[in-house]
RNA sequence: CGGGGUGUAGCGUAGCCCGGUAUCGCGCUUGGUUUGGGACCAAGAGGUCGUCAGUUCGAAUCUGGCCACCCCGACCA
């Protein structure tokens, strides 16, 4: 702890590396390139998770499950797709360890345990579901098929950083088969709609909706749409995508079906996904110097309670009175922190607690309980007001929905002040050298 | 995969050039005083110096191999 976080503007991205471990979010593991995202910040990512989840429900998905291997041949049945991730695969080639005869104690592999097939390690699940699919599909009235899942991939990065990318990451997948082209289109931009709203009214992060040059898009596909939000520094970060796939996995892994008319057609593909990185684009776009700034709609604690005392028998008075204002509270729905910890003084807590992001905090002391006041603190602005107990818990509501406007119209103003028009190839690259952030440009869509 | 760097207590580090059994801070434990913005004092616990080998009476320090991680590039959610 302390005041060790490297101001922003000086370095950014270390910035962003120290505010993550010192949040108690995540930290480099001792497996290569992998992270541990430790409970504060795995209670962040549940919470986008469950929000995701409903929306996902709400417009017709399942959720379900599939293999984390993905035998070799499958794998390269789609060609495009195959190749594209071809240089950044983990592949399972045995299956047994045995002991060292001249090393003992160690382990080697077993050279008998080769496998007659090499399993690849997912690095997206394309090829095992639509193996998958080809079994399920038989008639127009399979369709449409609107599966999620949540799982693990691994990508071997040369190259990782928390959250933004790592070896293996945590994420969501939509995969969809539809029986026209149509359909599958407006599923693709329905669920591109689905993460620009998500993004927006909870993470609080104004995105732009776009298309992929073809160079960018996801090897596989005929389109590729995406999000994009602006971080504190002027760059971009992907926030999520979605795919048109047209038929060729259908084609690749020959997935038709009997039509109303009785004639045999391959379906019409999407996928999309989120992951971890969202963790990423909401600490990068809304943190201070100070530490996380969390909207309250994903802050896994909305309010903290910090007690001022001398004696023990001042903070049984306190405990009394804070009972009563986290229980109602907490009947709001709200999630509710009463630290007690005698082991520090207040001004360490308030530290603590606005480097993790809470959107609300409120201390309470002696002369609070002689007043029937308390003091309430929002964390995106730091302003402190004083307030009557009894009003506490009807003002809550309100002000975590105005710390969550009010963090997104901030991000909003820095994002459009951002971005900047350019008529000219000259000005384009004078701006990107000079301002950086987004430039709003003139594109035939060709390669040159 | 190219270029650079680092590895010493839970974390961050000094020592390395010039070899003699490891420094300091944070944290932790105990006791006391404190508590409205990151407390203080005292005592204490904690280390095969990444790893394997070599040189040497003696290696954190010199030499070689290996491993891991970090930073900068290329690639990506």
């Amino acid at each position: 702890m302390g005041k060790e976080i490297p101001s922003r503007s000086e370095d950014y991205s270390q910035w962003y590396n120290e505010l993550v471990k010192k949040a108690d979010l995540a930290e480099h593991s001792d497996v290569r390139g992998c992270m541990v995202i430790k409970p504060y910040g795995y209670s962040i990512w549940e919470k986008m998770q469950q929000a995701l989840d409903k929306m996902f429900k709400d417009t017709g998905h399942s959720n379900a499950y599939f293999p984390l291997f993905v035998p070799k041949s499958l794998f390269e049945a789609e060609e495009q797709n195959a190749e594209g991730f071809a240089k950044e695969c983990a592949i399972v080639t045995h299956y047994r360890l045995k002991t060292d005869p001249s090393n003992k104690g160690k382990l080697i592999v077993d050279p008998d345990a080769k496998l007659e097939e090499e399993l690849v390690v997912r690095p997206t699940s394309e090829a095992i579901i639509w193996s998958t699919y080809k079994k399920w599909i038989q008639s127009y009235r399979d369709l449409p098929l609107l599966i999620n899942q949540w799982a693990n991939v691994v990508r071997w990065e040369m190259r990782t950083r928390l959250f933004l990318r790592t070896s293996e990451f945590l994420w969501q997948e939509g995969h969809t088969a539809h029986t026209t082209s149509d359909e599958a289109v407006k599923e693709t931009v329905q669920m591109l709609d689905v993460y620009a709203h998500f993004a927006e009214t909870f993470m609080a992060l104004p995105v732009v909706k776009g298309r992929k040059s073809e160079g960018e898009k996801f090897p596989g596909a005929i389109d590729t749409y995406c999000i994009e939000g602006m971080m504190q520094d002027g760059k971009a970060l992907q926030a999520g995508t979605s795919h048109f796939l047209g038929q060729n996995f259908a084609k690749a892994f020959n997935v038709q079906f009997a039509t109303k008319e009785g004639k045999l057609e391959y379906v019409w593909g999407t996928s999309w996904g989120v992951s971890t990185r969202l963790m990423g684009a909401l600490i990068m776009a809304h943190s201070d110097d100070d530490g996380l700034i969390l909207p309250p709609k994903l802050a896994p604690i909305h309010v903290v309670i910090v007690p001022i005392f001398r004696s023990d028998e001042e903070l049984v008075r306190i405990t009394n009175k804070v009972d009563e204002l986290a229980s109602s509270l907490r009947k709001q729905g709200y999630s509710v922190k009463f630290d007690d910890r005698d082991n520090y003084k207040p001004g360490f807590k308030f530290a603590e607690w606005e480097l993790k992001g809470v959107p609300v905090r409120i201390a309470i002391g002696p002369r609070d309980l002689d007043n029937g006041t308390v003091e309430v603190a929002r964390r995106d602005t730091k302003e402190k007001q004083v307030m009557k107990m009894d009003d506490v818990a009807t003002s809550i509501p309100a002000l975590l929905d105005n710390i969550q406007e009010s963090i997104y119209k901030k991000a909003l103003t820095f994002r459009n002040s951002m971005i900047t028009p350019a008529d000219t190839f000259d000005e384009l690259k004078k701006i990107l050298d000079e301002k950086g952030g987004f430039v709003s440009a003139h594109w035939d869509g060709t390669q040159e």
